[in-house]
DNA sequence: CACTTTAGTTAGCAAGGCTAATGAGTTAAG
DNA sequence: CTTAACTCATTAGCCTTGCTAACTAAAGTG
């Protein structure tokens, strides 16, 4: 039975690890995340993005969270109802729409954001400085590694 | 705008960037094993698991892969009907069930598993040898992350 | 032997992807 | 200037894949 470190030697190895972590991570976030009150999983994370980039049209907000425009839609339009973002006219091109946070949507953020990353954080916390360290390194490679 | 490094150097944006990067992450993953023949990517996990750890009953397989047991029934029934598994009776136990590879499933197991690979396994080849070594670091600690 | 616990299953629900088709607005060609 | 082609967002509807609740059968336990 082979370990972890053993199979990542090869770049195969190290390919099929990290799909399957990242499968069995990201369905955990999903379960830890669902404890929370408010938004779900998907649209926590178009609110952070919104917050981090500004204003975002539809298509914008869709590529960025590699998602398609349907998709993307039905999340803001999620997000509208419960008055955490509105919509608006884009200024020159009148088939797009620009989506903005609203203050409840950022208070939302700001209160939310410590206790959604609090199990990871967490988490985090239990690892050796050097795990972490690790981690730091691999976090922006990962962040990249989702765009072609 | 801060950057994904700048971000990092704290334990809740570490935990913010991943819980992103690895959310952004599994759908690419997802999206690249659909054009993929055969079965899905939940039941190819599984199916990976069976080879590197042998044979496992349900109980267990859903404990690895982090689901609920009418969950991995219900993939283990897809594979079943596939001829990729087979159900055995428990040979002391017989409240469990036995879940073993079948010839036909290793044969889609080594056939796939270079192209299942493929995509991510390109994407990591463009990285620096300096940026695999750093995930190469990760993985165990990501693949630790998703247990208790 | 009755009672509780455990493993797996069945049934039904919800989240969240997707494609296809539509409508409105923009751009380009003639 | 008018018409054709394209683009963005939307609507409608499907599919996958998680979940909980309720059930059955088997195994422990008093």
């Amino acid at each position: 039975m082979p370990s972890v470190e053993q199979v990542c030697r090869t770049d195969s190895g190290l390919a099929a690890s990290l799909r399957v972590s990242v499968a069995r991570l990201h369905r955990r976030l999903r379960m830890e995340h669902a404890d929370d009150v408010g938004v779900s999983f998907g649209a926590a994370a178009v609110l952070a993005l919104l917050r981090r980039e500004g204003d975002q049209t539809i298509g914008q907000l869709a590529a960025a969270e590699r998602v398609r425009p349907p998709s993307m839609t039905r999340t803001v339009s999620c997000l509208e109802d419960d008055g955490l973002v509105a919509r608006h006219p884009h200024p020159t091109d009148g088939r797009q729409v620009v989506i903005s946070l609203t203050e409840q949507g950022e208070e939302l953020l700001a209160a939310e954001r410590r206790r959604r990353d609090a199990w990871l954080a967490r988490r985090l916390r239990e690892l050796t400085p050097d795990e972490r360290a690790a981690l730091r390194q691999a976090a922006p490679i990962l962040e990249r590694l989702s765009f072609s």
